[in-house]
DNA sequence: CATTGTGAAGCGTTTCACAGCC
DNA sequence: GGCTGTGAAACGCTTCACAATG
């Protein structure tokens, strides 16, 4: 068993391998198989999108019978590099801050907060989901000391540039940032942004499509030259 | 001047626009007009990639000089359907919802939040971010009376599901999801998943392969153990 | 014989490169 | 001269369709 699988994985199934661990884990203990069919139902995707996602992992399936969870598992969870967990430190206590530092899923899916910091006195110091907030001034130190890799970025827009060059500045190498705000760092540093009000923005631009129906369906030059809506 | 548009427009363009928006609406007022390079840079993209974004839009642009900024703003914004604004309505009270009704990157950018509900009586009367927290039973009275289209789930994972449900069965046709759930929905509901974990782990895989130039398993042996506060 | 694994086709997105225009 | 607008090429992702196979 087991080939070598050393080939490079396509983003787009990064971004779905996630996914399919999530609802792998919580299948029931009794399901020991699942097919590519099953498994894409849950994840509300196409099965082949699914078989061609696993084939990157090498041949862990069986014909005719489906793939192992429990292995299954255990490869997703090898290859996102899950095998050890990867502390985090927020930068920012705000309502957002808060909210992520109360948030289970991140240490219950391999991202225990390791230290949250902000710059407002009157926050340093109390407890949130059993972190106490630092002073952004032990940012460094605490990178250094828990040797975290992974920043998140939850201040106010205007700080979250300066948030940025402190975890840079400290070792951090992958910044998931919530302000609306375009980051600047080096080349070797990954950042990921998810920007509240843009989910909701494309949202509305369905919402708007589907409340004019009206004319244009051709994709015709001519026919596209009318002259009113 | 000024075409009528009438493309179909890329979803990765529709996905780019709203940063578009942003960062034009940020611009000092003494710039009037911006090149597709200018704009590039701050969104950090490539200038060919705006054009071509713009370019479904209409033309608007002139040869030479660039896009009038004030002019675009317009336009972008009536492409988004940011006419008028789109009150939207929040299901969970917990950290997350309280978070999000606090978040005036909400408001300030056409979203204003029209109504929190909860199950919790404990959570039920108190006042987030202006708003006061209803039951879940006035949910479908709140979409009627408010018209509401947009619905965010911020519940736990268990009560995603019925707090869609709920929501469509009100009338709400778009559905910001933030929990780790799959969600079955009409074909013509829109729905659109943002999974806190699955940020950072797709984060994490690229960390990890930044640490694996070959194949060494265990270089840190020692710190990835570490489990101190 | 159900289901995987995968070439190949189909499609959408990005980038190039340059004609067109101010 | 500078910058847009856009065909066309390049690229990556998705889906199809079916041979391979436990």
């Amino acid at each position: 068993m087991s080939d070598r699988p050393r080939r490079r994985i396509p983003e787009a199934t990064v971004e779905r391998l996630p996914e399919y661990l999530r609802i792998l884990s919580e299948l029931d203990d009794d399901l020991d198989h699942i097919s590519s069919e099953q498994l894409a139902d849950l994840a509300g995707v196409n099965a082949a999108k699914v078989r061609k996602d696993l084939s990157y992992l090498g041949s862990y399936g069986t014909r005719g019978v489906g793939y192992e969870v429990a292995y299954l598992v255990f490869q997703v969870r090898r290859e996102l590099g899950l095998t050890h967990d990867w502390p985090v430190i927020i930068v920012g206590a705000g309502n957002l801050g808060q909210a992520l530092a109360n948030y289970a899923g991140f240490v219950d899916r391999g991202f225990p907060v390791a230290g949250i910091v902000d710059v407002d006195p009157a926050k340093i110091g109390s407890v949130i989901g059993g972190v106490r907030v630092r002073h952004v001034d032990e940012l460094a130190t605490l990178v250094r000391s828990r040797k975290v890799s992974i920043g998140v970025v939850a201040t106010p827009p205007g700080a979250a540039q300066d948030a940025a060059d402190l975890l840079v500045g400290a070792g951090v190498t992958s910044i998931l940032n919530f302000a609306p705000t375009v980051l600047s760092v080096p080349r070797d540093v990954s950042v990921r942004k998810v920007d509240l009000a843009v989910e909701l923005q494309i949202l509305g631009f369905h919402e708007q499509r589907r409340s004019v129906p009206s004319l244009s369906i051709v994709l015709d030059a001519d026919s596209s030259r009318t002259a009113s809506a």
